[in-house]
DNA sequence: ATTAAAATTGTAATCATTACAAACTTGAAG
DNA sequence: CTTCAAGTTTGTAATGATTACAATTTTAAT
């Protein structure tokens, strides 16, 4: 599936500014921010401006197409991939790692609990990643 | 236990500032923000300064007397209840309600998940309230 | 009392995000 | 083709939470 696809898929009416943003959330799994998706799009696209990839990014999340991941206190995330999963945020480099969701799969389907109506999961862990403890032990 | 038990407890210096804070996270289970805190002590002491309420937050959550929520994207929220549960963030009211921990027991005694040291969990979940809703259902 | 370290304060800066209005595109209707 | 309205993009300016910093105050030991 191509951007276009993805975006139409979910009601999106596409443009060269929102085929970009979706595609670079599809081929990256970093889950950028804001600001990391404009500098990586602004020299292909020397017009685009800041305040659209803020508008789409919202636009995307507000449509399903991608989620919002409020794992960091500095800067809100962005993650094409809208698949139940969890995230583990390094204290260290900073990046966001996917991890596969360890609840029970069965809460994953209820939409009540204790009485609230759920309509979003997140699971976030934090601490020092793989590649960070390793890069460590060598010295 | 009282708030200066709390702190000498997690190896705090207490002072009137740190106490009063400690007092209220003990006291409310509404994960307030920094300035929420601030502007309900900032009557009872009213030299009382915004930075102190960051700094002193800032500082029982490095000594892990207090967790710093980023469920919701426009504040970070802070929880004086520092024991594994989990949290759910109204989309109406903006309240966020405490809930159990409903993930697998072994996991939260786990250092490691898929090679990453995990050192914390923060398990949220986003919707609409039972209080929400209910109001609703009246018209 | 003295004094150095620690804590608090107020102001100013930072910086991610949003508001807003102007400019541009698009696609349908004539 | 034009025209026009709706939708989209853009740049600038504002917002607002958080932090930096330097001055002041407090603490606790000598």
């Amino acid at each position: 599936m191509n951007a276009y696809e993805r975006l139409t898929e979910y009601g999106i009416k596409p443009s060269v500014q929102r085929m970009a943003i979706m595609e670079y959330l599809m081929t990256h799994f970093t889950h950028p921010t804001a600001d990391e998706v404009y500098m990586a799009l602004c020299d292909t696209i020397p017009t685009l401006s800041k305040t659209t990839v803020y508008n789409t990014l919202k636009l995307f999340v507000d449509q399903q197409a991608a989620l919002m991941l409020t794992i960091d206190e500095k800067n809100v995330h962005f993650d094409g991939d809208t698949s139940l999963h969890s995230h583990f945020l390094c204290r260290k480099c900073g990046r966001v790692h996917d991890l596969p969701y360890s609840g029970k799969k069965r809460e994953a389907r209820e939409l009540m609990i204790e009485g609230h109506a759920v309509e979003e999961i997140h699971h976030y862990y934090k601490g020092i990643c793989k590649e960070c403890s390793e890069a460590e032990n060598e010295n």
